[in-house]
DNA sequence: GGCGTTCTGTAAAGGTTGTGCAAAGCGGGG
DNA sequence: CCCCGCTTTGCACAACCTTTACAGAACGCC
């Protein structure tokens, strides 16, 4: 099946240029030529994607953004003559979705829809489930949560980080530098007992088992044992 | 609670200044300075969005970006000094779902990752318009409203709103962030206690049961206990 | 093995951050 | 203009992270 694309440009030589290439690398293309007509048919409920010249006749095409978005979030790509940056971020601002300057390169405004095409149906197919087992343990990164044996450990923000990423290495040493960087997003300082302390915590609530599912490598840093 | 933002780029100067900005604008930071710990914190599942460099010492962003679409659809932005129209192509091929040449304007680059935050946002917005039963309360789409064992709460339009989508994704927790999108259709600022105070008034209608219906989950969200 | 050094475990104190909620501010529709 | 609902402000409180302090384990050296 074909996306359909609603191109809205005043430009009539351009418009049909882009319409042509658009309509060689396998869109349905509709067009129009001024806000007024663009914002009917985007309406009209029968395109999948929007590019929009801001620059139109009668309607300007940020207007035209504006009056799509309270009713809709179908997804626009804002094309227009180089221009100041703030007039971007206005663009992104009102909802547009990405900012083409032009004159463009039709196979980069191409690869841009299809990115964005792309970004919607892997979000509307709500795939979750990339849930990761260790033995008794359950990462849920949906939920934030890790369970074991079927029952939610009670962990604090931190903690959850800290095993995380212990369980991603599991059977591999994690350095204290590093765990701190992944887990703490800061750099480890000499004296900072923080990790310590997160470890001893996390130890306290997986049950102090023997041998420990944490294992202290001196010198270096932690390693969650590998299950059997 | 804040969107987390993964920044894998080598240049350590560079890399700070945007992540302060980042920092700044709302966004949790977490950094790499390679390709190899850029991969493992992603796929850690602990951030939202990555910003990869491509010319990074070890691996390659695209080959890091390769690696990654392996196994999630996590949002990517590449980064890049300005190169062949080429790259970019590539880039998006890849997957890739935005490309911004370097020197970026640290405004342009937050701009685009709000825009693609809130694009996954409104696509991953599950739209249920059947009525939905949750224990004893009871959610009628057609009328916006929602009963409590057969009466009618008075709830206000966003009370509605936000009690809606916690019902929804009854026994999971909803990010602030997120909930902030679904319901009151905005980001989420810093410093913004405007949820809390729609949560706190919805636990007054909702009689102030003791343990609540709507849970906290402290630094992360709100979710409403399944009903037994 | 004795002994000093370095690293780790953990309890308790201290400081920071996030949340609950009352009350005041604000702004659009009747 | 008033009312209603949304938002902001301010303070109290609780959860959490970090620091401090001390005890003990591991290591190297002789």
């Amino acid at each position: 099946m074909q996306d359909r694309v609603l191109l809205v440009e005043d430009d009539q030589e351009l418009r049909e240029l882009l319409a042509r290439y658009l309509a060689n690398q396998g869109f349905t293309v509709r067009e129009a030529a001024n806000g007024h007509d663009g914002l009917a048919l985007a309406l009209g409920q029968d395109c999948d994607i929007v590019v929009l010249d801001i620059m139109l006749p009668d309607i300007s095409g940020l207007d035209v953004l504006r009056e799509l978005r309270a009713q809709t979030h179908l997804p626009v790509v804002l094309l227009t003559a180089r221009g100041d940056e703030t007039d971007r971020i206005v663009g992104f601002e009102v909802g547009a979705d990405d900012y083409i300057p032009k004159p463009c390169n039709p196979r980069e405004l191409v690869a841009r829809l299809q990115a964005l095409l792309r970004r919607i149906a892997w979000d509307q197919k709500a795939e979750v489930n990339d849930n990761r087992e260790y033995g008794d343990l359950r990462v849920e990164p949906a939920h934030r949560r890790i369970y074991q044996n079927d029952q939610p450990l009670d962990l604090t923000a931190t903690e959850y980080e800290v095993l995380q990423v212990l369980l991603a290495h599991a059977g591999s040493v994690v350095r204290k530098t590093d765990l701190m960087q992944w887990a703490l997003g800061r750099r480890l300082e000499a004296y900072d007992r923080t990790l310590d302390m997160h470890i001893s915590n996390l130890r306290k609530k997986l049950g102090n088992d023997d041998p420990p599912r944490i294992e202290t490598v001196r010198g270096l840093g932690y390693s969650y044992r590998v299950p059997v």
